[in-house]
DNA sequence: CTCCAGGGATGAT
DNA sequence: ATCATCCATGGA
């Protein structure tokens, strides 16, 4: 006998419909994904999956059985499909680095890993708590932040909190901040706060920009530098050229590819002619494997 | 205990 | 333009 019961759509404490999507592992590798030092507000669940948010919604990766991939649902798929970046053929992007070894050992560690597309602010607010701190750190602030000034919404696991908007943060202040653990990172992250809030410069608007002019328009904000403003530009902005270069990265050029070169902007250079077009998404598969299969040499085990 | 972490701002050369 | 120093905080 077939009952309707198990067919119908799981429906949200709001009463509406909830969208759901399934992808395979090979096309995205989750675990890699959210534990590769990109985005800091997913935790994983008891079941093996992952909760986290994507603006003001609460979205959950459930595991299939058998291996058979994830459910994520929580979002309309759009927004599943442009966060987790899977309107992108990896194939072609991965068919543009180059072929020396590590690279290789690189994308064999983790051949579904791919480049989130975040919003704007969150990424940006975090990567300015980011400066001299572990991923592990990183990710007890942001939880910190989301807590004391996020937004709660209500979540198939019971309740998240979103990630505080830019007025928010302003309102909390330097010493609020502080407070969440950031340390010396605080008072830039207040001034950048304020500076969004106010809306003197509107994250959305700088999409438009070529990646030169977006660089210069984050390099103006305080707390952000070479480093971050790659990282805005490439985990928020789609930017795949840009390069971040953190001490891991340093290691691995220095170690592996690039040992004579001296000068950040050198190693930048380098980076770039030598990894390609999608210089930026190749150093996201460089940085997983140095960083967590001990692959980056002199690191703390 | 010491050393390090997905750096940036500042002041001195 | 390049360089040294300092910045809080927690983990290893």
């Amino acid at each position: 006998m077939r009952t309707c019961a198990a067919k119908m759509p799981v429906r949200a404490a709001t009463g509406q419909v909830r969208d759901s999507l399934r992808v395979s592992r090979a096309m995205l590798d989750l675990d890699a994904t959210l534990r590769s030092g990109q985005a800091f507000g997913w935790v994983a669940s008891p079941e093996g999956g992952w909760r986290g948010t994507i603006g003001r919604e609460a979205v959950e990766a459930v595991p299939l059985p058998c291996g058979g991939g994830w459910k994520l649902r929580g979002a309309a798929p759009a927004t599943l499909r442009r966060y987790f970046g899977l309107d992108l053929d990896l194939s072609r992007v991965v068919a543009t680095f180059p072929g020396d070894t590590f690279m290789q050992e690189s994308l064999r560690y983790a051949p579904g890993l791919r480049i989130l597309c975040q919003p704007p602010w969150e990424c940006l607010a975090s990567f300015i708590t980011s400066a001299l701190k572990q991923v592990a750190q990183i990710q007890r602030v942001s939880h910190a932040m989301r807590e004391r000034y996020g937004e709660p919404v209500d979540a198939p696991w019971g309740k998240a909190c979103c990630f505080p908007a830019a007025v928010a943060l302003a309102a909390a202040g330097e010493e609020g901040l502080r407070a969440c653990g950031m340390g010396f990172r605080a008072r830039p992250l207040a001034r950048t706060a304020r500076i969004i809030a106010s809306g003197e410069i509107r994250l959305e608007d700088l999409a438009q920009l070529s990646d030169a002019e977006l660089e210069a328009a984050l390099l103006t904000l305080p707390g952000v530098g070479p480093k971050i403003a790659a990282c805005v530009m490439l985990f928020a902005y789609g930017r795949h050229g840009a390069f971040p270069i953190d001490v891991w990265m340093e290691r691995v050029l220095r170690e592996r590819y690039a040992p004579e070169m001296a000068t950040q902007r050198e190693l930048r250079d380098f980076a770039r002619s030598y990894f390609g077009p999608c210089a930026g998404y190749a150093q996201q598969y460089l940085f997983h494997y140095a960083r967590t299969a001990g692959a980056g040499r002199s690191a703390p085990s």
